[in-house]
DNA sequence: AGCACGCCGACT
DNA sequence: GTCGGCGTGCTC
């Protein structure tokens, strides 16, 4: 007997653990650990992963496996092992990991169906007009017409069934092709008995006559100048078929890529890649972490030591941030690599996306590029994990499973026994700090490759320019330059971290803020479509003219968003041909690229843009960088938020200056004295770093300190409250007495979606009970969760404390 | 997560 | 006496 252990698609703390279920004998062969099944499941029938084989089981009644989903396993050995290391680390359910490591193809999707078993007649007068010529019906639609009570009385007598239905999303692209049954003297007797009125058929039979082959429909009839008619006309007679072919989608199909080579390396670089190529050589695991300023040629070195992993027959794997998965980015790893290169990002369809990872699975490429969940791509022979711009957020998941894409990388390259580069030009100081420790291996770039200084900076205190009067968001200093650049047709960036017109609306006469009436969130304006936004739930609703609370007619809309900044552009430098780049902007498929490329083609003076602009923008007239706003990002309730401005402005002003021509960057700011304006401004890492590791040490913050967040939310504020309560108590109670246990305290956030939300945040430094109690106390609100609306997230290493 | 089972209040 | 509310517990 063989007993499949399969972990069911419900998320649930209950269902959180293998069931068994019997082979059916036919697939006895088949079945094998890491496949996807339909299993039933109670009244249902759901998707599982067969997590593993047995020889017998504990449980007596077995049910069998409906059928197998794969024929091939969607995950290995090491990717189950994964999942199961991710479950517990993170505390998520096995599913949910088995789920972030697939593509989303590859999710199930559920019907629910009522069929009719009797005869039509037997059953209530309201379903005759449903099942009219049909003898199935979706439940949804079903509802619709009929009621619940109604379904089940009829399900009871037996008249009809309720079944359930698992399908799944992949659909691999097929593509008809169509090909000749006959041989050419068959052919041409055909052609002779055609009816002489047939022309557009006697010219398909003579293109067959010429080329003998399978083609594809689409093209066959282009070519011809002729309809699919025709050729069903063919199909039908016997004298033509057709075929589906399964294809790719390639979205990168339609664009040539230049073949680049390697480049001679700096004294800088080659002594940087040597101890790579040392450890690739060695089938060493280590963690480098490559700390070169901007501009220094890291991605270089990323190539060479790919080039290294991929002549030992192994691969390799290049995290890049979501926001930077731009053309240019992909460009330079398909220049030197070519189709050996999948790329994974969130731009592609989830078809384009089954396509690039079956292309990883069948061995049919070496080398993905990607955003934060390509770091789970099915290699078996992983030779380095690349994850550049380490720093950025984005690396850490916010939902379920609640991974690092570090963590991640570095327990493969612990299986793999293979080198880890983290790369940038601003490290974490937790990297920065292990590096420093001799945990990870640092290796630095100092110098940029075309030897250019970086550009200078000067910081405007924007509180100065208010008191001489100007009111405006622009500095008399940003205004000047951009002048002298339009003069000049050179080009300008201006960076501002806000999308939108206004961050929030307050009446002038009573104070009142228009807020979110879901979550604790002021409202955002949005000009095109003239309404107010929240954008933690969704809720819109129409600019007011008078004050809600007092009726005054002074609304005024503060803080500023590109869509503002771009109207005030306009009225004040009319000849300046603005580009805003923001996620209004850049929403729709490859507007992304068509923007940028009608700035790199000098159709633009100004490119105008949100977070997205500060990365991989590489272009020779960039000769000024403006940021509008520099301390925008300062003030918000986050340990980590000085390191965030800093890491932020250093990459803007990167983009300046990287060619011939020399650059400028302005910091406008209402705190210029703030270290981390004045360091980055300097573009001094080593001094930001030192000082803001004393703060993070006197606030036991990490890297001193570990931090774990937990989050409970209610609709009931007194329910989230006290819950919270019992909960630090118990944390405070069960762990180590130099742990720091926080709260209860509201969350920076303190409601979303009118649910109350009060957080307890744990600081420490070694808690090797952690993970117990935490699972103790998920396990004890059990009821309450599954029953009451109780919701509680537990984020080991947060990003955001919010 | 769904769904059945089961135990109490408001109706024919 | 029955219909239907939603608390409890199970799904191999």
């Amino acid at each position: 007997m063989t007993v499949a252990k399969v972990i069911v698609d419900v998320p649930a703390k209950q269902t959180d653990r293998p069931f068994d279920y019997l082979i059916p004998e036919h697939l006895e062969e088949m079945i094998q650990p890491g496949m996807r099944v339909i299993v039933p499941f109670g009244p249902r029938k759901v998707q599982g992963f067969v997590e593993r084989l047995e020889s017998e089981s504990s449980f007596s009644s077995l049910r069998k496996i409906s059928e197998p989903m794969d024929l091939v396993p969607v995950l290995n050995k090491e990717l189950l092992d994964l999942a199961e290391w991710l479950s517990i680390h993170t505390l998520c359910y096995k599913i949910s990991a088995f789920q972030a490591m697939l593509p989303p193809a590859l999710k199930a999707k559920y019907q629910r169906k009522i069929k009719l078993l009797a005869a039509k007649e037997v059953v209530s007068e309201p379903f005759h007009f449903l099942f009219h010529e049909r003898s199935e019906i979706l439940w949804e639609d079903a509802l619709q017409t009929v009621s619940l009570s109604s379904i089940q009385k009829e399900v009871k007598n037996g008249n009809l069934e309720v079944i359930y239905e698992v399908q799944s999303r992949a659909n691999k692209k097929k593509v008809k092709h169509i090909y000749s049954r006959l041989d050419e003297h068959e052919l041409k007797t055909a052609l002779e008995s055609l009816n002489k009125q047939a022309n557009k058929q006697r010219t398909v039979i003579e293109y067959f006559l010429k080329h003998n082959q399978s083609i594809e429909q689409r093209l066959l009839l282009s070519e011809l100048n002729t309809s699919s008619a025709v050729i069903k006309g063919l199909i039908e007679k016997g004298i033509l078929a057709e075929q589906e072919v399964e294809m790719y989608r390639d979205p990168y199909k339609e664009r040539e890529f230049e073949k680049t080579f390697p480049l001679k390396l700096t004294d800088e670089q080659t002594k940087v890649i040597q101890p790579i190529h040392a450890s690739i050589h060695n089938k060493e695991h280590e963690v480098f972490l490559l700390y070169g300023v901007t501009g220094s040629g890291k991605t270089e070195v990323y190539l060479q030591s790919i080039d290294k992993v991929l002549k030992k027959g192994e691969e390799a794997i290049v995290l890049v941030p979501e926001i930077a998965l731009t053309p240019q980015m992909v460009n330079r790893f398909k220049g030197r690599f070519g189709d050996k290169v999948a790329v994974l990002h969130s731009g592609l369809s989830v078809g384009e996306k089954y396509d690039e990872w079956r292309k990883i699975q069948r061995k049919e490429v070496q080398v993905v590029v990607g955003a934060r969940s390509a770091i789970f791509a099915p290699f078996e022979n992983l030779g380095i994990i690349i994850i550049d711009e380490e720093h950025e957020m984005t690396y850490k998941q916010e939902e379920n499973p609640k991974y690092h894409a570090k963590d991640v990388s570095i327990k493969r390259g612990m299986t793999h026994n293979c080198p880890i580069i983290l790369g940038s030009a601003t490290p974490s100081l937790e990297s920065f700090a292990r590096a420093q420790k001799g945990v990870y291996t640092l290796l630095t770039l100092q110098k940029r490759m075309n030897n250019n200084p970086l550009p200078p900076v000067e910081i405007v205190d924007m509180r100065e320019e208010l008191r001489e009067g100007n009111r405006s968001m622009f500095s008399r200093l940003l205004l000047e330059k951009l002048a002298d650049r339009l003069v000049k047709k050179e080009q300008t960036v201006l960076f501002l971290n806000k999308r939108g017109h206004s961050s929030f609306v307050m009446c002038r006469d009573c104070g009142y803020v228009m807020k979110c009436p879901h979550c604790d969130i002021s409202l955002t304006y949005h000009q095109y479509n003239n309404l107010m936004k929240c954008h933690y739930c969704g809720y819109e609703e129409p600019t007011a003219k008078i004050c809600p609370e007092c009726s005054s007619e002074h609304i005024r809309y503060f803080g500023t968003g590109t869509q503002k900044v771009e109207e005030e552009l306009t009225k004040i430098m009319p000849e300046a041909r603005v580009i805003r780049m923001d996620v209004d902007t850049t929403s729709r498929k490859g507007a992304h690229e068509k923007l940028l490329n009608q700035f790199q083609d000098g159709k633009a003076d100004i490119l105008l843009g949100t977070q997205m602009i500060a990365k991989g923008l590489d272009f020779p007239r960039i000769t000024l960088v403006g940021v509008l706003s520099a301390d925008t990002m300062l003030h918000l309730p986050d340990f980590r938020s000085s390191e965030k401005t800093f890491q932020l402005l250093t990459q803007v002003s990167g983009r300046a200056g990287r060619h011939e021509l020399e650059g400028e960057v302005i910091f406008q700011t209402y705190t210029p004295e703030h270290y981390s304006i004045e360091l980055s401004s300097q573009q001094d890492y080593d001094l930001f770093y030192s000082r803001e590791m004393m703060i993070r040490k006197s606030h036991s913050y990490p890297p001193y300190y570990y931090i774990t967040l937990i989050t409970v939310s209610h609709e009931q504020l007194t329910k989230a409250v006290s819950v919270t309560e019992q909960i630090t108590k118990v944390v405070r109670q069960k762990l180590l007495p130099n742990t720091v246990v926080l709260g209860p305290v509201a969350s920076p956030i303190s409601r979303i979606k009118n649910r109350y939300r009060y957080q307890c945040l744990i600081k420490y430094k070694q808690e090797p009970n952690l993970k117990t109690v935490l699972k103790s106390i998920l396990d004890h609100y059990q009821g309450d969760i599954s029953s009451n609306g109780l919701q509680i997230s537990i984020d080991v290493n947060p990003f955001l404390l919010m």
